[in-house]
DNA sequence: AAGGTTTCCAACCGCACGGGG
DNA sequence: TCCCCGTGCGGTTGGAAACCT
């Protein structure tokens, strides 16, 4: 027996709103706020609507200072960053944008960001292996695989961040906001009581309304210190006091309590997934086969224990490094350390 | 100008989760 | 402890607009 539908799916409208319909879902939000139940309000309001419908209708429409659109290269790279760095999570995502919603990036991802910045690398890639132009890329070393602007990356304009907030597909246990609330949490966090989710990730509350608030956490990325793996001041903040970053909490965090493998290690493990993916796009691998390593990275962190992922090398490093690999090497393996 | 193709985005759908009874 | 219900999320779709031939 299947699930029942959350509303009479004869007597609802579908398809998109009419400016009257919007005029009175939105009146009757501003003036009475939505009770808590949107099932229940397009009743009240006396619209023809599943309450689903209302509620993405509000939220990605009609909520004020939302933004359409017109996306900045600042906010480009957030999302790229934070898609690298967490997946699509796109309500995590729109939550360091202000006044956009997880619908809006999604689409913006989809339809235009895949594409700017991984459509050329792919082109090039798949002609080059064609082509049998290794030697050549070869003597233009300099050609990284990922498109440049003014000798630096547009989409990687700094390091990005490598949040260890995990996959929900990947891990049954950390399946939703809620599990990721629960970790930061464990690492010392703190969520102000945002119902909309807008503000999962706790903001610092010195940051003003001008600054991303992002945009710290992508300065700090670059440090190649082991607190790289929180390059984000929601999760050290000492300014705070609202975040853990004390050797125990590390420790627990990266070895996990009773000697399992650590979050930060399925995280980081997860991460490296997520660039198994863009291999999709890219027609490279990022990642190394076999035990993780690359060879640049091989003496700076391979001896950091069981880790099976360089602690103190951002995703941005790593894909660089990998990226300049193959430039170099003019194959898509990379040799494992040496 | 017309027809075909591609792009973009609003909206829908199904699933998973948490809360409450 | 189980079940039901509402909510929120991410993936997908449909159609309008833009672009191409």
């Amino acid at each position: 027996m299947g699930r029942a539908p959350c509303c009479d799916k004869a007597n609802v409208k579908k398809g998109p709103w009419s400016p009257e319909e919007d005029a009175k879902l939105k009146a009757f939000i501003e003036e009475h706020g939505t009770g808590g139940n949107w099932i229940a309000l397009p009743q009240k309001i006396g619209l023809k609507r599943c309450g689903k419908s209302c509620r993405l209708r509000w939220l990605n429409y009609l909520r004020p200072n939302i933004k359409h659109g017109g996306f900045s290269e600042e906010e480009d790279n957030i999302i790229c960053s934070l898609y690298i760095s967490i997946g699509s999570r796109w309500s995590i995502i729109a939550a360091q944008l202000p006044g956009r919603t997880d619908n809006d990036i999604k689409n913006y991802w989809n339809t235009r960001l895949k594409k700017k910045l991984f459509g050329k690398q792919r082109k090039e890639h798949q002609a080059r292996r064609i082509c049998g132009l290794n030697q050549e890329v070869k003597r233009e070393s300099g050609n990284s695989m990922i498109p440049e602007q003014d000798g630096q990356n547009p989409y990687f304009p700094q390091p990005p961040l490598a949040i260890p907030v995990p996959h929900p597909n990947q891990d049954p246990h950390l399946s939703d906001h809620t599990a990721i609330r629960k970790l930061l949490l464990k690492l010392g966090g703190r969520f102000s009581d945002d119902h909309d989710g807008a503000n999962l990730i706790q903001r610092p509350l010195h940051t003003s309304t001008t600054q991303f608030p992002y945009q710290n956490s992508i300065n700090l990325a670059s440090s190649s210190s082991s607190m790289n793996f929180f390059p984000n001041p929601y999760y050290s903040t000492a300014q705070d006091g609202q975040y853990c970053t004390d050797d125990v909490c590390m420790h627990h965090i990266l070895q996990g309590s009773s000697g399992e493998r650590g979050e930060l290690q399925e995280m980081h493990y997860r991460n490296a997934q997520r660039f198994e993916e863009l291999d999709c796009f890219c027609g490279t691998s990022v990642l190394n086969e076999g035990n993780g390593t690359n060879s640049t990275e091989s003496t700076s962190w391979g001896d950091g224990g069981s880790l099976p992922f360089p602690p103190s090398v951002s995703t941005y490093d790593y894909y660089q490094q990998g990226m300049l690999q193959e430039s170099v090497l003019g194959d898509s393996k990379y040799p494992t350390s040496q």
